[in-house]
DNA sequence: GCCGTTTTCGGCCCGACTGTTTTCAGTCG
């Protein structure tokens, strides 16, 4: 049975729920909380601990008695206290916990007194009135649940990161314009560039009653104010997305930035430093007894605490405050790092425009080279190049010159990946190529042993380059394909292959957790747009945002180098063991039977 | 349940907002 750290980190997160509900167990629940937020940003299987015998009490948060759960749950796929408390209480009441306003000790309530244990029951009980007779409870507040549970059984928690992004610049032009308002931050999840966002934290620098709050309220977009203060106000925008906004002083904004920045672990880490260190550090600044040391900026925070300063993509606890106070953080890779884009498309493909309009927009987007990687086409697939088709395109490629008004192009093609780990396209036609992209556009449902190794096949072919988008996961849309990752890095590292992160909004395929991975072993990313049409570079913003939260460098990237690197380094990839005429190798055969000739 | 330059017990991040148990608990970020 296939254990990952996920299991556990669900597993503890329902056992923490449970136990708050349960009550009376308040910081064994948080124990539980922040074991299960360790698994969940480890980089490396907990499973692989377990097989080499290497004890788990080195990790943080982890003791003895947590250890033995991690165990039972890998063996069993549950624990005994898991088991208890689902006894204790309906598992169903976690569904509670996800409206607003209730937390546990009203769930407690609830499931107790009125035996809710799921949002329909919730919306019968309130409905009936039976809710507002609830100790602490109110016919206002029952009122507010009917909404909620009405809301959530339709909306999406969290929004992907493309489409918040927009909001937060048009939100925050439109507040920089009130008068006396001097600067505007969109904080939270958006400036950490997670891939999903929950809830939009902005934060507005400016001096006491400058009627911030009230412009923001009447703002068009608004549709629903949820909390309203002096200096804090929370509102629903018409497409659900929350909007929370704090105003603080210009002495404040940077322990206030890094406050509202997060992440929660990043902020609870700093926060314990700081008591280590007799300080106490709150979104108004860093203080020692009654005065204050820093708080203007998020430097002088930092530097106050003896770390260097973070950059918001790291704020994860997962190792940043660590490297800091060592001097060991990464330079991240930037935008302006890249050279080059090694996967967009054309008409040749499912594209909208020439290969020449292509290359001239990858030109004015500050980029020296690109690669066209048209798709191959497959059964039932209306564009694609088929292998006729593919030739053409190189010779059109050769034609057109491949230096063009300053921009480089390279010939590519992006191929499938078979069930079988076999490529749909012939090999006479992939050795004309400068690189090979292949990728998984179907198949998404074998199991995690076989997907490893179909992966791990395909980078076995004498002509492949570069895995691209490895998970084939659709944010909020198709989860990722089962798959052993550190495997299948750990192969390209073997093979000399490169793998893709694959900036499209929905797919930032691999994500922060794989780039990581691939650090490690030093396997490059190529951040590519995939563009399809000229605008799409600016895709290129988002797969930046994930390397940066990945702790990659320019130099663990395959597009921050010169172009005469890169075409050395895909050489290297392309061709590597063709087989003679004699000996054939199965991907000979496999590839050949898997040609389609056109009809 | 974890953890340790105030250590093996007694803490565990900190403050705003809401509603009402009118002095603070519950929730949230």
């Amino acid at each position: 049975m296939a254990f990952s750290n996920a299991d556990a980190a669900a597993g503890f997160d329902e056992i923490a729920d449970l136990l708050e509900v349960r009550g009376g167990h308040a910081f064994r629940a948080r124990t539980y909380r922040n074991a299960a937020r360790v698994l969940g940003g480890l980089g490396r299987e907990v499973g692989d601990m377990l097989a080499t015998g290497e004890p788990l009490e080195a990790l943080p948060g982890i003791g003895a008695d947590l250890a033995g759960k991690i165990a039972e749950i890998a063996a069993t796929g549950t624990c005994e206290l898991l088991a208890q408390l689902r006894r204790e209480i309906d598992p169903g009441v976690r569904e509670l916990l996800r409206l607003p306003a209730v937390g546990p000790r009203r769930a407690q309530l609830l499931y107790r007194e009125l035996g809710v244990k799921s949002l329909e029951q919730l919306r019968m009980a309130a409905e009936d009135g039976r809710v507002r007779k609830l100790r602490g409870f109110s016919i206002a507040l029952e009122r507010r649940l009917l909404q909620a549970v009405k809301a959530s059984l339709k909306r999406d928690r969290r929004h992907p990161l493309a489409t918040v992004l927009p909001v937060a610049q048009a939100l925050a032009d439109e507040l920089g314009r009130v008068p006396g308002v001097r600067r505007v931050l969109a904080a939270g999840s958006v400036r950490r560039m997670r891939e999903t966002v929950g809830d939009l934290d902005l934060l507005v620098e400016a001096p006491p009653g400058t009627g911030v709050m009230e412009h923001f309220a009447l703002s068009p977009q608004v549709t629903e104010v949820l909390a309203r203060g002096s200096t804090r106000s929370s509102v629903l925008l018409a497409g659900g997305l929350q909007v929370d906004l704090r105003v603080v002083r210009p002495a404040s904004f940077g322990s206030a930035s890094l406050y509202f920045t997060g992440s929660k672990a990043h902020n609870i880490a700093l926060r314990r430093l700081a008591l280590d260190a007799g300080l106490k550090l709150n979104e108004y600044g860093l203080d020692r007894g009654k005065r204050r040391i820093a708080g203007a900026t998020e430097e002088s925070v930092y530097a106050a605490l003896g770390l260097a300063y973070i950059e918001p993509e790291l704020r994860e606890d997962r190792g940043e405050i660590e490297a800091a106070r060592s001097g060991r953080l990464p330079s991240l890779v930037r935008l302006a790092d890249l050279r080059g884009d090694l996967h967009v498309r054309t008409r040749g493909s499912d594209g909208t425009q020439t290969l020449r309009e292509m290359a001239l927009a990858a030109r004015r987007h500050g980029l020296a080279y690109v690669a066209i990687a048209d798709r191959s086409k497959r059964p039932g697939m209306a564009s694609g190049l088929d292998a006729e088709r593919l030739a053409r395109q190189i010779d059109e490629i050769d034609a057109l010159g491949e230096t063009l008004d300053g921009v480089t192009l390279l010939k590519g093609v992006e191929v499938d990946i078979l069930e079988d780990g076999s490529l749909d396209m012939p090999d006479a036609i992939l050795r004309r190529l400068d690189l090979v992209v292949g990728s998984v556009h179907q198949g998404f449902a074998l199991s995690r042993a076989k997907q490893t190794a179909r992966l791990q096949r395909a980078m076995d072919h004498p002509y492949f380059s570069i895995l691209g988008h490895a998970t084939g996961r659709l944010i909020g849309k198709r989860d990722p394909i089962d798959l052993d990752i550190e495997a299948v890095i750990h192969h390209a590292k073997a093979r000399g292959s490169f793998i893709e992160l694959d900036a499209q909004p929905l797919r930032l395929d691999i994500d922060d957790r794989a780039c990581r991975i691939a650090k490690q072993e030093g396997v490059l990313v190529s951040i590519a747009s995939d563009a399809h049409g000229p605008h799409d570079f600016d895709f290129l913003r988002l797969g930046i945002g994930q390397a940066r939260r990945g702790w990659l460098e320019p130099a663990d990237i395959l597009n921050t180098r010169p172009i005469e690197e890169v075409r050395a380094l895909l050489a290297r990839t392309m061709g590597r063991f063709a087989p003679s005429s004699k000996e054939k190798t199965p991907w000979t055969a496999s590839s050949s039977s898997a040609i389609r000739t056109p009809a």
